[in-house]
DNA sequence: CAAATATAATAGTATTACTATCAATTACAG
DNA sequence: CTGTAATTGATAGTAATACTATTATATTTG
């Protein structure tokens, strides 16, 4: 499976880039660093001329791949998402028992990403981390609607979906299937950053883990 | 209740500014002209000089209140969240029953502010409007540790510490109290923005109410 | 090997997020 | 009601950001 996952080429959004990154070293270095960088010195102070001096690169060269930082971030967030995609259908694809379906479904969903899974350019456990950062500010912006429009949102949207569905599998009379589903994959990200810098305010930890708080509440909820 | 309230003055963190701007004319004027600015075109966009321009006054003046925007967001943040903790110690305190204390304090908690409520300078119902797209951005940081040391969030982490006791009082042996209490703060933000951007993946509208679902929730979580 | 393409280097622009200085106004204290 | 302090306003300046444009130099490919 996680060989699978590393020969794949996971496709995004093609207005998102100017060039797409994939296609030359110069793309896919920008990508590997750009996922360090940010990172290391956050979203806010990450700037292309920094990522140009890391990478050995000019600021210009970067342009010709990413209108703007905001562009790149959207299109990491848009990569990850659609590699959880494919880990979600992948895994759960066999599982005919509802509930146990959509338990697996969480856990890919809300679990922390540890090992660098692939050969890839991408690591995909620093991703992970930066996503937990960073993926609400791509759409707490006043440009969403547009943005949305232009379908930069799709493959998290799809994701919410599919577990939507899962969840009136389980119980087709649920009424918050849509709600409970988004609050699952957006309450995990921020339950991931309580862990690290406000400890007080979660019960979750090392030993503690998400998807298990996800799963309580589900089988609570639904059954 | 209201009244009492209108009449209060809510005081917050000192760190957070440099000259207190209830103490003068043009500190309410900023205060109050910048929940509608911000509203108006985002926190991004937003700056000291355009709020000098619509209140008539000057850049350097409004340095002499905050020294940076963040600051100032983080001062009407804990504005906000002071007014709420207000209405939850008032308006559960004389409630004797566990659940129903629970209930009414998750309606205080996620409920749209919908009037503005007093005759202050601040409009609460513009204020509850930023907090849902911009009170995020104010720990998504890189100084978060710094700041939450500081204790910029210290009334944030108190209203989830209040409902995490009511929790508590509800169900002893519920494991998760924590994390339930800061999901539901957290998340009916979180399903406030998807309500007005991403309808497609929340159940809840004007006429599906976010307290509803929580106090849903809830009941099937710790009965 | 020539032509096309990709990358690098440099320069330039408007805006941001401030700091510093000094002048003008207002407040308030004796 | 006047002098002093405090507040506010105006102006200038700085380093950094987020780009665009242009030209030169590599590199690839047909």
């Amino acid at each position: 499976m996680d060989n699978l996952l590393a020969n794949l080429t996971i496709s995004v959004n093609e207005k998102l880039y100017v060039k797409n990154p994939e296609t030359s070293d110069l793309g896919k270095k920008i990508i590997e660093n750009s996922i360090i960088l940010i990172h290391e010195i956050g979203f806010e102070a990450f700037t292309f001329k920094k990522l140009g001096e890391r990478i050995q690169s000019n600021e210009s060269s970067i342009y010709r791949y990413f209108e703007s930082k905001h562009k790149l971030l959207l299109y990491l967030s848009s990569w990850y998402w659609s590699w959880i995609q494919y880990k979600l259908v992948f895994e759960t694809n066999n599982i005919s028992n509802p509930l146990e379906k959509l338990s697996k479904a969480i856990i890919i969903v809300t679990e922390e990403i540890k090992e660098d899974v692939s050969i890839r350019h991408i690591d995909e456990s620093i991703l992970n981390k930066i996503i937990i950062c960073e993926f609400t500010k791509t759409f707490l912006t006043k440009e969403v609607d547009e943005e949305n429009k232009k379908g930069f949102f799709l493959v998290y949207k799809s994701i919410i979906n599919r577990i939507t569905l899962m969840i009136e599998d389980v119980n087709p009379n649920y009424k918050y299937a849509k709600t409970l589903a988004s609050s699952i994959v957006e309450g995990s990200l921020h339950q991931h950053y309580l862990k690290e810098h406000f400890k007080t305010i979660t019960n979750l930890s090392e030993s503690n883990s998400i998807s298990d708080f996800y799963i309580d509440l589900i089988k609570k909820t639904l059954l």
